[in-house]
DNA sequence: TGATCTCTTTGCGCTAGCACAATGACGCCA
DNA sequence: TGGCGTCATTGTGCTAGCGCAAAGAGATCA
């Protein structure tokens, strides 16, 4: 998942493959526009905390995290910051963003040292003209997306802050494999506020509360998960 | 917009292709093409407050909406409801729900009486695979259904009801044409609600006093914007 | 080994908007 | 034209959680 990716310079062909093969998306693809596609991506290091792209700017470039982590953010109006959505290694960015030519609707910034792919839209575009498969692939992820994302709306309209957080726990370490859930989320108190539509001091205080029950170990930019089954009862509303 | 359908027989060649010309999704398709999925599709009439499917269902349809319109909504734990789209004449439906096998993740449901016209997932997916172009106008839509969602997410997540509420109304007049914004909301207090993540009572109260304030003129089922410069003051924070 | 910076905890008052509920208006059907 | 069902209005508490703010841990770097 994690490839060894910590130099700038040395980029080799195997290399490159090796970065978008375990990437879903292209696993549908034939190994020789695999290969083909790799050379055509522009890797980029980003340090911590530093913006991909801005909202507003032109939405010209996909982006595909090959080592670390982004968040997509917006800022309200009221200088509130909301969290949209966190990227993994392997995911895709920039997709839905703007297409026709549009402008991103959101900003990407690094939550970890990060490395990113990336590739002009155009490219990209050509290759789903030429691989239905991949354009199906890429329905696919846009469907699932949007799933998700009419989850959040769902949270944040009917569910207090309780049932979002332990909601956002469990989901940030059960995706998006069906085996054994993971146990740690690497996110600061502010974020995981920013992602849920609550401020940092309520967050603060749920965690530590859950702390005090035993439900959860909380330290500096890490939450352990000790008792899932709690948490389930928090989010379906106790 | 709104074809003369209104009779449940006849469904002539040249009715089904015209109901299917209008639908921006299937103007990239050639002639031949619109042609020959016309005759595919099969419709449906169904009366007001109708389910089209439920929540949980397999999702093996695709289905666009003739004439009439309908309202994608989830019903939570505790008995709220919450809609998550509407959905007007030749727009489609069914397409993100579940791709891989899988189950509607809402319930469609009528808000007029609605013909629907109703294609196996299968087929579609085919015609996916047989025109590129269409695949890139579904990622298209998709991309700005998600980009739609976020927005939500942000107002539920930032916004208080007063601003969700103007929000609504101004998006719910000026989707999608870029032409003159139209005037007249068709929803009752309830579903206002539900699509703002508000309740009736609150929304009932915020459009009365617009109403006093000379902002709207609010009637039964039926809302009238009366000054928009206003509203959109709101909408920003006042 | 401090100095400093970032992240976190916790206290306190305040209010937006929900829950609950009763009453009133409108429209449809026989 | 009266009766009934649906939709809307409005009143009265009550509380979840935000805003503001100060003080307390961990990290990091020289």
């Amino acid at each position: 998942m994690t490839a060894a990716v910590t130099t700038q310079q040395a980029w080799g062909v195997e290399q490159r493959v090796a970065l978008l093969t375990p990437v879903p998306l292209f696993a549908v693809l034939p190994p020789h526009a695999r290969q083909e596609l790799a050379q055509r991506f522009h890797p980029r290091k980003f340090p911590r905390s530093a913006f991909v792209f801005h909202e507003g700017q032109p939405a010209d470039t996909v982006h595909i995290v090959a080592a670390g982590r982004l968040k997509t953010v917006r800022t309200t109006n009221d200088g509130h910051q909301i969290v949209l959505r966190l990227i993994n290694p392997g995911e895709l960015l920039g997709v839905a963003s703007g297409w026709g030519g549009g402008l991103y609707s959101t900003s990407a910034r690094t939550l970890d040292p990060t490395v990113v792919l990336q590739l002009p839209t155009q490219v990209f575009t050509d290759y789903l003209d030429r691989y239905p498969s991949l354009a199906q692939a890429v329905i696919n992820d846009l469907g699932a997306r949007l799933r998700e994302a009419e989850e959040r709306i769902l949270d944040a309209e009917s569910a207090n802050v309780e049932m979002r957080l332990a909601r956002a726990l469990l989901r940030l370490t059960t995706l998006p494999t069906p085996a054994p859930p993971a146990t740690t989320i690497a996110l600061s108190r502010q974020d995981l506020g920013d992602l849920t539509g609550t401020t940092l001091s309520t967050a603060s205080r749920v965690l530590s509360s859950w702390h005090r029950r035993g439900l959860i170990f909380a330290l500096r930019e890490r939450v352990e998960i000790l008792d899932r089954a709690g948490l389930t009862s928090i989010a379906k509303g106790s």
